[in-house]
DNA sequence: TATATTAGTAAGTAAGTGTTTACATATTTA
DNA sequence: TAAATATGTAAACACTTACTTACTAATATA
């Protein structure tokens, strides 16, 4: 038989989690059905983690570098705020339909409250993801092209739902959203809250 | 011992289901932990639901009917849009406070996407609030109180994510969240947004 | 090519799941 | 007061869960 190593398998079964979760839910992801995806047995699957749970904060360090940086780099752009904004805010979205799964993932299990680790790690995931959009309201406002009288703090919570949403609508799709469409919609009306 | 009619146990046995769920997550909520804690035996869940499953179900009736009445009542009462607005987030969000759990239940078990009818039943609780945010803004807009280019529905979408925003802090709880801080916040922001 | 290591399997484990059964007793009704 | 009904229990049900063990074979290294 074919064998693979330890890194290859680890990103296969985080990605076959991820693909579960999006298909069947949380609740349907058991170590049986991500050893059947894979063409592995259970005992394989503990050979490249040590618990179901290890995957999951795999997965969640994932995010916390691969999105976090995706971002990051928006942020730190050259290029006009109000662009900036756009661009984080597409970037988002996209990672989120990309990555279907990773958010049912995060806060489902940010629900398992007796889990400290892995609280924290969604706690700053969140929270990073709040500080780009209180840097990028601030700028702006210095900037003068923003009205300064906004709060950024509230602006920040207030953007943090449109993620969220625009998953559910996913999940329940009611119409296949369109991410493009979503995305301009969306700015179009932060933009409006934080113009002049 | 004392016996108690299947109306009251019913609603013991609901109201367990959502205190289990806001302590300790939906993945803690098992038949057997919800009869230790009303003091019952698992056999006896049994004879007052045919499964765990319309628990789930009884509980989304509840919502739909108690949460969308009350904001229906709001969204008909005879004060200005303004004002509307402003009771229709704080009893949205104070809903979600004292029914901790709520949230989580939705949205985790809208993810068992193999279940049409719980699936269904979400659907309609969030597309019936949603249409009550878009009369609210167009009814304002004809009052020629709001500004007529904003786009009822992606107010609406974007008014979605606060309540859940909200859930995750209290979740999270960083800082012990404030209800009424958290709504005026959020309802200068949204007010911001819609004046001309 | 012989050896060490890594990646796999098959078959278990104990504990937990929702649910049912057979039976008992409290409460309501005739 | 007697019979009928509603509400409870204890113990099992068949099945799933995450995880382990003892063993095997492919692969990399000496």
């Amino acid at each position: 038989m074919q064998r693979e190593s330890t890194d290859i398998r680890q990103e296969q079964i985080k990605k076959a989690v991820l693909e579960i979760i999006a298909e069947e839910g949380l609740h349907n992801l058991s170590t049986r059905k991500l050893a059947k995806r894979i063409g592995l047995t259970e005992g394989a699957i503990f050979r490249h983690f040590t618990s179901k749970r290890d995957i999951i904060k795999g997965i969640m360090d994932d995010v916390a570098s691969d999105l976090i940086n995706s971002l990051r780099n928006v942020v730190i752009s050259p290029v006009k705020t109000e662009e900036k904004l756009y661009n984080y805010l597409c970037k988002n979205v996209k990672y989120l339909k990309e990555n279907r799964g990773i958010t049912i993932l995060l806060f489902s299990e940010a629900t398992h409250l007796g889990d400290r680790e892995l609280k924290d790690k969604l706690n700053q995931i969140l929270s990073e993801q709040k500080q780009f959009i209180i840097k990028m309201v601030k700028d702006g406002i210095v900037e003068g092209v923003w009205n300064k009288k906004v709060n950024p703090e509230d602006v920040a919570m207030l953007y943090m739902g449109i993620p969220i949403i625009f998953n559910i609508e996913l999940v329940l799709n009611k119409t296949r959203i369109n991410v493009d469409n979503f995305c301009n919609r969306m700015y179009t009306l932060i933009l409006s809250l934080l113009k002049k």
